[in-house]
DNA sequence: CTGGGTTACTTATGCGCTTAAGCATGCTAG
DNA sequence: CTAGCATGCTTAAGCGCATAAGTAACCCAG
């Protein structure tokens, strides 16, 4: 009972059919230049399942120089329906074509994260922000595929753009359309989230800049109603009639701190937020937003990874992936 | 320019420096029981950065015959706040002893899917429901440690319990004590959802049998408006009163649906959800709702796994994970 | 000046697998 | 009757690394 685990191998299959361990690896791999008799592979995919075999992934990736695996570095933050969903068309694509897509999140940076891609030996490692330039050299030296998400609107050849400017862009137009002159940004209150925060802060002064709007008066908005009702005061104290949010999360947020000083949006207060989370339908009211198709970005992805692996082109990209204005209550 | 990409060996280095491929490994993993010269040392770690050497992790876990990677099985769908503590939770007491965490999707079950586990061939696999006995077995030949987080109340050695059924009983109690006799339950408008919502609904149901209180009015409630007030109307044509949702997700909308008839929470309709995410504070009312205490969840699975992986005993569990009645607007 | 212990390495093997190359058969075309 | 060729295997090498075991040089106690 106590014995030791050990691993059963492809040998010990050979040993027990009383075959060559090679003719074992072409059954069990289906080599089709291969021929081997039909009682012989039956008697080793037999014996396979009688042992329990299980190929050994590490044996089989040095043998063959090469990896069926994909890592994703994700933030360490919960994943949202919009993000969840890129991630399923990554996923469903890649599988299609037999690699396989882990993830890996990152809490706090340090060296040890680095170590995660070399310790498992990916094909190809999906950056959510632009690796440094040591760490990217690093991977390409090692002969991993880098592809990047990148937050600003450039799009290269190993990356996906996330267009973090235009959702400013399309928040500020619908505003400024609308009537409102004078705008507020509701800024996370999440240091993690900096990076992923300043570009679509850019992209609303950008765009407050191009419409001669002035500066967006910008709050840190904590995801608690009371901070929250101080940070709107402060805005209806200077005038503001419309607030840009970082996503729709802060949108709540400062929804709920509107309904917590007794006034109403979109009256007293219009608020767009950003990334269309199914939550913003049923907020009170509900909440206009900006969907950034997560899908296509997936999709993406996918084809910058599927290319490099079956050693066929990349297709061409469609230009930039479309981010579309969802107009609900909130800012009509 | 156009080369064919080679991966850097540790023999490359030794050939560089001119020493054996053995000296290389032993500066490389620090090695104690092996005297190296400064010199020497220098200039092999000297030779390492410059050729951009890094250790394939493939080679290395075949040679010693472990892994560091621990794979942890989810399924596809958003990972919330509540979730999202746990998986910090453990990523950061393993990683404090030199494991990584990785996380695998699963979008739709398949065989494909527990190829994965092979290929990488982990230290320990996570899952989120108890795998089933073929495949349990299979990893456990393969030598590789299995911990699930269990739906139900029992707790193993192997297992964390992530008790459903206690929801329900904290839901119901909670309502049954401030007087409502006739519950509704609103289940998610998803199918993926089944293997967890049918628990927790059974945790109601056989809370309002001990408490004598009828079967709760079950709906399914999708995360809109419209249908959700078609719910919730449903709910007050029947003499219902409070509803305990699948999650906080659900009972937001039906506080959506409520407010869409132009009704009000508690008043007309009570709501008690589960796993206390953010956005339940910002709603309104706010909602009343079950702390799980994942990030014990989290502790006790990376206790689980780092028994064995240092070859020390478990810590004895404490019993069962608290869990808690957060109460707020929309339940008082 | 000698034997035992360091120091600083090298040699050699094996982890589990893939895959090119080899080698007996038996069968068929010529 | 035999060259030629499938068929159905086996042999052997090697992927990049760790590590046990060996070894040569040197130092110092006795």
């Amino acid at each position: 009972m106590p014995m030791k685990k050990r691993r059963v191998t492809s040998a010990d299959i050979a040993r027990a059919v009383g075959v060559s361990q090679a003719t074992v690896s072409y059954v069990i791999n289906d080599v089709p230049t291969q021929s081997i008799s039909p009682t012989t592979r039956a008697r080793i995919l037999e014996a396979a399942t009688s042992l329990g075999y299980t190929p050994y992934g590490p044996a089989k990736t040095l043998a063959t120089g090469r990896s069926n695996l994909v890592l994703m570095v994700l933030p360490g933050w919960p994943i949202g329906y919009a993000f969840s969903a890129a991630l399923d068309e990554v996923e469903t694509r890649l599988a299609a074509v037999g690699i396989s897509l882990l993830m890996y999140r990152i809490i706090r940076p340090s060296q040890r994260n680095a170590e995660s891609w070399k310790a498992i030996g990916p094909f190809a490692v999906i950056g959510l922000d632009a690796f440094d330039e040591a760490e990217a050299r690093a991977m390409r030296d090692a002969g991993i595929e880098v592809v990047t998400v990148q937050l600003d609107d450039t799009e290269g050849e190993t990356s996906v753009s996330r267009p973090q400017l235009i959702v400013g862009r399309l928040q500020v137009g619908h505003l400024a359309r609308t009537g409102h002159e004078r705008l507020g940004y509701a800024f996370p209150d999440d240091d993690r989230l900096i990076e992923y925060s300043t570009p679509r802060l850019e992209g609303v002064r950008l765009a407050c800049a191009e419409l001669g709007l002035g500066e967006p008066v910008v709050q840190v908005v904590p995801q608690y109603p009371e901070p929250a009702a101080e940070a709107v005061r402060e805005w209806k104290r200077l005038g503001v009639t419309a607030i840009c949010a970082y996503n729709d999360e802060v949108a709540l947020a400062v929804l709920a701190g509107i309904h917590a000083l007794g006034l109403e949006a979109p009256a007293d207060l219009a608020v767009v937020g950003a990334d269309n989370d199914p939550t913003g339908r049923l907020s009170c009211p509900s909440l206009t937003t900006v969907d950034l198709h997560h899908r296509d970005i997936g999709r993406r992805l996918a084809e910058l990874l599927i290319g490099p692996y079956l050693g066929q082109p990349v297709p061409k990209s469609e230009g930039p992936i479309p981010t579309e204005l969802v107009i609900r209550q909130s800012a009509p």
